[in-house]
DNA sequence: CACCAGGGTGGTT
DNA sequence: AACCACCATGGT
């Protein structure tokens, strides 16, 4: 019995639909996907916004940047330095795999092995672009799903990340679904009560001990 | 003022 | 394998 579906339904219940990700071409999806590392949504918008406007948010156009004038264009993001150097990374990336369009192609665990390859892509951001740039059915996995899932199973010790996987896709295995359960899990925990662990209501019912509404 | 935000890397034990 | 410091800006 898996405790997912019921905390995806009380979710979408209560904060309706999200639809990520906010972006309107893989690249810029990637791209996003690298700025928001630990960082606010809202920070991560402005970088992206800068890119726009200077019109780098195409791989080609990116890597003729400077890393200083790269830095420097992303610097609301936080983490200028490192996330420039990611950025390029990520261009020089899909320009060796023959651009977006290639990589479409690439079977689902083929691509994730290739963008874990990507210096500064680790495996959270890896399955954020698999599921939000390339549509790709895979369980994306955050500080916020582990502690809830963590309270929920309610058994000390810590839930290893394939087990979540497991777990989730028993329940919820298409794209569609999975995109859902990663934006609800992150409004859920940016919004709910920030105990540690979570209350169990929280995480399942209309309302926790702290008084805020789920 | 402290703490957090849609992580990942490199070095140390 | 499990820590740890570090990266840096903007909001509360």
């Amino acid at each position: 019995m898996s405790a997912v579906q019921p905390l995806f339904d009380a979710w979408l219940a209560h904060y309706g639909p999200q639809r990520w990700w906010p972006g309107e071409s893989p690249f810029e999806v990637m791209v996003g996907a690298v700025l928001v590392q630990r960082t606010s949504w809202a920070n991560a918008a402005r970088a992206i916004a800068a890119l726009q406007e200077r019109r780098l948010l195409d791989s080609s156009r990116l890597l003729r940047l400077s890393l200083d004038e790269l830095g420097e264009a992303i610097a609301p993001a936080g983490f200028f330095r490192v996330k420039a150097a990611r950025l390029a990374s990520l261009a020089r990336f899909v320009e060796d795999e023959g651009g977006i369009g290639e990589i479409e192609r690439l079977p689902t665990g083929t691509l994730r092995s290739k963008l874990l390859s990507i210096h500064g892509v680790g495996e959270e951001t890896a399955d954020a672009i698999l599921l939000y740039a390339f549509d790709r059915p895979v369980v994306v996995i955050d500080a916020y799903l582990r502690r809830i899932l963590e309270r929920v199973r309610g058994s000390a010790g810590q839930v290893h990340d394939d087990a979540i996987r497991r777990e989730v896709l028993s329940s919820i295995d298409d794209a569609r679904g999975l995109n859902e359960l990663h934006a609800l899990a992150v409004i859920h925990g940016k919004t709910a009560c920030r105990k540690k662990p979570m209350c169990e209501a929280c995480c399942v019912r209309a309302h926790c001990s702290t008084g805020r509404r789920l």
